[in-house]
DNA sequence: TTGATTTGGTACGCTAGCGTACGCGGCAAG
DNA sequence: CTTGCCGCGTACGCTAGCGTACCAAATCAA
């Protein structure tokens, strides 16, 4: 059970006083262990899951066994975003990839608040757009970017969504979440804790300075985190003003 | 002006014909050329675009002037998928890869055709739901698979949206499609034309041999292919079953 | 016809990241 | 304390694809 209070998720937080009281009391908040299942590919699901400080991997699964994660989602958002699109059944495996709690809410429940409360359809519904558009970023991101860049920008999203500097993450773990080798990241981490950007100890990375990390990610961090953000804006205007997404510009 | 005939486009084509008919002569077809753009990055749009024989590639752009690729939409799509999900600009740039022709309809017509059919609206949903998913599989992919896998998949997808096995294509403008180099897709195609899959001269590719052409390519040709057939499904049920795309498989 | 442009074949040295493997130290369980 | 495992550093040869460049053929414009 949830007191009527803030929870922790922001599309959870962003609704009226009023709105949490009816919805919360029939709530329930768990804890998630690494690996634990939000989602099982294939499966219809019957929950939708906003979490709160935990972090959950969304992953690809190749005939030939590679794993890959196309995207994490963590008090920001919410899975899955089917249970918006009409699709019943999960398209991918999602898991939780770093300890924390979330709010486990059932499918019906979401849909009777999407239909009941306009201002939360629409925060759910741009969320879902932020996490398109973060995909497709991420797409162009692994073709172009190096591996250090985009090991800082898996620490940094991370960090954010775990709310804290400190969290655990093994070399082995990040090698799968970003596709690459194990030695690969170790490499790159060993580089970042050099420059003064991270620290790590036997699975545990601390962000140490928040402004080298930044500098050593690529431009997707702040693009997905812009695009986030703006789709949690608290506003009422009808027709919106482009966000400050300008650091990717132009067309091809 | 549109007939009430099926128009090539599969989501407007999928619905009744007293909507087509009610529909329809409200509707605009254009030919597009090759880069006449559809939504431009950061403005408001006004339209939604329903390639018949067009297709249109979905782009981001580096600060550094790289231009990649994330994504195609021919006649099993639409664009902005933002106009369902309560998102008035556009996130990211598109426009004309393939020329040919789209039906570009109003978005106050688009969103009012929403609200008055409930079929209607739930295809479009799972459509958005379709291109999520091959969004987050293209990006293991270009993490995963060799250059001629993609190359091969790109063919075979356009090939499908075109319609036709012969459509024009330069490896220049292939290469930033894919986000490597021309002399890349050179060497890729060159082979796929010994192995009898493709041939091609001066800016055409044509399919000669879909078997051969589908071997050469990775598993998210498929994938991505079935996620959209099924969301263009014909049903009804209420609860539905999970579609054979079981070719990526279990959770890693 | 002539010249210019587009398209694609090919080659050079180079680098990032691969696959694999081995060793070492921290840490936990027995 | 000992044993074993986990997390990490590191090293080897290797390959795919890079950046660049140059040339030939096809096509187009004048």
């Amino acid at each position: 059970m949830l007191a009527t209070h803030l929870c922790g998720n922001r599309l959870l937080d962003a609704r009226s006083d009023r709105d949490r009281e009816r919805m919360y009391p029939g709530l329930q908040v768990r804890s998630m262990q690494r690996d634990d299942l939000s989602h099982q590919r294939g499966a219809i699901f019957g929950h939708v899951d906003f979490p709160i400080d935990a972090v959950l991997s969304v992953v690809v699964t190749f005939l030939n066994g590679d794993v890959c994660e196309v995207g994490t989602v963590g008090c920001e958002g919410f899975l899955e975003a089917d249970a918006v699109l009409d699709v019943d059944y999960a398209r991918r495996t999602s898991y939780c990839q770093v300890a924390g709690r979330i709010v486990r809410m059932p499918l019906a429940t979401f849909r009777s608040e999407m239909r009941s409360s306009a201002p939360f359809a629409r925060t759910v519904r741009r969320n879902v757009s932020a996490r398109l558009f973060t995909s497709e970023v991420l797409t162009a991101c692994n073709l172009k970017h190096a591996l250090i860049e985009r090991c800082a920008r898996w620490m940094l999203m991370t960090r954010d969504r775990v709310g804290r500097n400190e969290f655990p993450l093994t070399h082995d773990l990040l090698s799968i979440m970003l596709g690459v080798r194990r030695a690969g990241v170790s490499m790159a981490a060993a580089s970042l804790q050099q420059q003064g950007a991270i620290s790590y100890r036997r699975g545990n990375v601390t962000v140490r300075d928040d402004a080298l990390l930044r500098a050593a990610a690529c431009e997707c961090y702040e693009a997905s985190k812009d695009a986030y953000a703006w789709s949690l804006r608290d506003d009422d205007v009808e027709i919106d003003v482009p966000p400050n997404e300008d650091r990717i510009l132009r067309r091809g």
